[in-house]
DNA sequence: TCAGGAAGTAACTAGATGGTGCATTAAGCG
DNA sequence: CGCTTAATGCACCATCTAGTTACTTCCTGA
């Protein structure tokens, strides 16, 4: 699209041998990547400079620690989450098409973001001392509490809902139902002798997830 | 009780300055309290040796290695809660108190046993390379999910439960409202900015998740 | 065009870390 | 009571790990 492009004003910034940017980012990906596989105690800052293709001197250059890395990671991760959540739009829909979207949403986003839910669990394994210091998380999580909470206050008026339900509750649980199939999926296969991510386990799964909300807020 | 027992006969045995089966389990409640702190990864054999106030040299002796000592770890673990289960009788009871009680179980052993929750998401790192070599958690939980589906069909005869409701699905949502809230405490009370560990937070959840479950279920 | 700062590299360190070889000592049996 | 065996302790190793030092190479604005 763009032939005649020089090195300096391009918008779409070809490949430069130096450039902190991509540099940063490929080392964030990296980061990512093997703190959800072995979480902040297992994962090794030698493997994440290899698998960036940087110099580890290259993290603690733009990082400063291990943990401080850990923790631009983890505040990433919330921040994408929060961020799809609310490009939804469930205040356009009725509500309980609205609740219906989310539960799916939850659900799609946990099976195509699997290393969310590792990062969650190690934060959580550390107390979660590097979410307590982002304020970016708690600002994006009262966003979305209130947007559950507008769904249900807007299917008590609608009379599809019963009232009295705690919005946080809900979320709780709407989050509980699909996290907890995936974080599990590996002892649960085996436990329960089936293949949890079988593509019709995860289809089944996701319509009695659906159902167990609709039936928990009908009126 | 027993003042004139002598070293060799005595049931409660008196501690005695080389006993391989007390070192052992202290060995064992050590490794438990380390691995859930610190996961598999982050657990260090050097600090469990010293909690259990035994030589590193024991734990070798006696398990082989860190990994079969964290699997002989997770194997006890699995094994406490389906015996605890089982314990509940729960056959004994009306379909819907039946599942209640169920309900309130779960929950209570996630909160007296948080050690139980690291322990399976560290398991579920590490894709249950442990658990699927314990025939032993294979042989408890097809008991425990037989438990759980007969409760099912009882109440379907009595009329209380709906048809259909697969026993699997249910088991997982069970476990899922009372895990996901345990291990997720400290993000969870971050994010929804109120103590979740609270004694009146956690009464209302149990209720909430027992509603949930009954609303699941009801014909 | 060229100087200086930013980006990048390799080699290194100090302290862990999982795991062992071997000597020592208590238990308990005959 | 002495002897065999199992339990225990100590010192040690090879390797790894987060973090650093000292250096080179590239980019850019004046």
């Amino acid at each position: 699209m763009d032939a005649t492009s020089d090195k300096s004003s391009n918008v779409a910034k070809k490949k430069r041998l130096r450039d902190a940017e991509a540099t940063k980012l490929r080392i964030l990906e990296a980061a990512k990547s093997d703190f959800a596989k072995n979480g902040l105690g297992g994962a090794r800052v030698d493997v994440i400079a290899a698998k960036a293709k940087a110099n580890k001197r290259m993290i603690y250059h733009y990082f400063g620690s291990k943990d401080n890395l850990f923790q631009t990671v983890v505040e990433n991760a919330y921040l994408d989450i929060r961020t799809a959540e609310l490009k939804l739009h469930l205040d356009d829909l009725e509500p309980k098409e609205a609740l219906e979207r989310l539960v799916q949403f939850t659900w799609q986003y946990y099976l195509r973001n699997p290393e969310f839910i590792t990062l969650v669990n190690s934060e959580n394994l550390h107390r979660a001392k590097h979410v307590k210091k982002s304020e970016l998380i708690k600002t994006a999580s009262r966003k979305f509490v209130a947007m559950v909470s507008s769904i249900l206050d807007r299917g008590v008026i609608s009379g599809d809902f019963r009232a009295g339900i705690d919005p946080v509750q809900l979320n709780i649980t709407i989050a509980a139902i699909g996290y907890y199939y995936i974080t599990n999926r590996f002892t649960g296969s085996i436990i329960f002798e089936r293949d949890l991510m079988d593509k019709d386990a995860l289809n089944e799964r996701l319509e009695f997830n659906i159902d167990t909300i609709i039936r928990l807020v009908s009126a």
